[in-house]
DNA sequence: GCACTAACCATACGACCTAAACTATATGGC
DNA sequence: GCCATATAGTTTAGGTCGTATGGTTAGTGC
């Protein structure tokens, strides 16, 4: 019967220590992830050091090691954190798509606020409190189908991970086109372009018709990084529509 | 009319200098990733090195960056360096699911090979050669829809997006298991046990009823990470299914 | 007031990336 | 054959960062 949590479990769900023994600390767990989060809203990952945070906590950078085990372990509290607890349970109708879809926004919503959000290094499945939060939000919104357990975890790991790897990208584009001043399809328009010039047709044509297709010239919508966006999310949710009525079927 | 390309592309491309003048060069760019590539397979990301890179080679590190621009880019060319060329196109019947689910697995193949590769971070659209050759291979599977290259892109991106998620997962599942010597079903025992033990029922009725499902305690397929892999690529070649379908129909 | 415990700090070390200046080795024109 | 030139590689050094170690400070409870 091991009741034991791991270490690096506790502080995530910041289990109390329970001790009113020795000298009292000055800070906290929270304090010390808040000002982490803070510095990477400014600076970025790469920005985000132990000294500044200690610098700005006014303590040195050791101290730091009484609330985080080390900089890795800081990084995963850092991502609960800033992922923050999921929207309220939407209750209303719609249904699961509608359910899924708003879920998604809202995630998305998220890494834009934090930037570097969808760049931390992944650490294993959801285990922070907040992460959990979101877990319930999505299990939540298919409550109603008939899928059984393994499947409502694989579309959970789908659509997070969906909601990530476009978040990271359009993260990536945006920093590709920083101190030229060009927005999105100038950029893509240059993209194009330069492959244009190295992609042998020959070799490949797929590509190389796409590069010639016009599609990386013309200034379609007006958020063209939301309509991809939606996109993708629109395959994947009739993906799970399709799996929700073979369950029903079974 | 710009004839260049950025020195970036130009080493992605390893698009030859032309020049005899000057002391001949004792390394190339190609001998260079290829040992960082090794070095990462032997001892992960963070075991590579400019340092160790150079000792390999028997230079300094310093000398490397005459064939690389800083180690960011270096990391840029190891990722489609380990990456390859995409497998011959099947041409052969089964249509695009076929292709697509082909073209999904060798990609899988690929990060088995490399556990480092889906850890890199993203930087940009698929711009290096072996990159183009997967991007031209996913594309052909694709040919014969009525799909427009927008939907085809965006097909692309999520299923790349996909592939790498889940690798980038099963190698975390993975590294989180070294040392105690655990497999698959064990690790999720043990990670369904710990949050059971965490997670207020009140507060996450859904996420507490997956806990107590059993489903992280039965030992059930023999291949977990496979099983896991298909559910959801068969959920994103549905949805693929669906816009064929509809853009037939317009 | 004394043992004990926990929080915090000063110091130091070892990696690592890379800027700058210098040396080595080839080519091509005279 | 020699020198200007251009490229390759080395030396040296600086700066940043994470963190191991050991000492110091500030509280609690007997």
């Amino acid at each position: 019967m091991g009741d034991e949590v791991p270490v690096g479990l506790a502080r995530l769900w910041r289990l109390p220590a329970e001790s009113r023994l020795g000298r009292p600390a000055a800070l906290d767990v929270d304090r010390v992830v808040r000002a982490a989060v803070a510095l990477a809203d400014r600076d970025g990952l790469g920005g985000v050091t132990l000294g500044k945070i200690a610098n700005e906590l006014g303590v040195t950078s050791m101290s730091l090691y009484r609330y985080v085990g080390s900089k890795e372990e800081l990084l995963v509290l850092m991502g609960d954190e800033a992922t923050g607890p999921a929207p309220e349970l939407p209750a209303g109708p719609g249904g699961w798509r509608a359910g899924l879809r708003d879920w998604a926004y809202a995630l998305r919503a998220v890494h834009a606020r934090h930037a570097w959000l969808p760049h931390l290094p992944i650490s294993g499945p959801p285990s922070g409190p907040n992460a959990i939060s979101w877990m319930n939000t999505c299990l939540h919104a298919l409550r109603d189908t008939a899928l059984d357990w393994g499947a409502k975890v694989g579309i959970l790991t789908l659509l997070s991970g969906y909601v990530r790897g476009a978040s990271q990208l359009n993260v990536d584009m945006a920093e590709g086109r920083r101190g030229s001043g060009l927005d999105q399809p100038q950029v893509e328009q240059e993209y194009g372009r330069a492959l244009a010039r190295l992609v042998d047709a020959e070799r490949f044509p797929e590509v190389a018709a796409l590069f010639t297709s016009g599609l990386f010239e013309q200034p379609p919508a007006d958020d063209p990084e939301q309509a991809d966006f939606d996109f993708g999310l629109d395959l994947i949710l009739d993906g799970v529509a399709t799996a929700i009525r073979a369950a029903a079927r079974a």
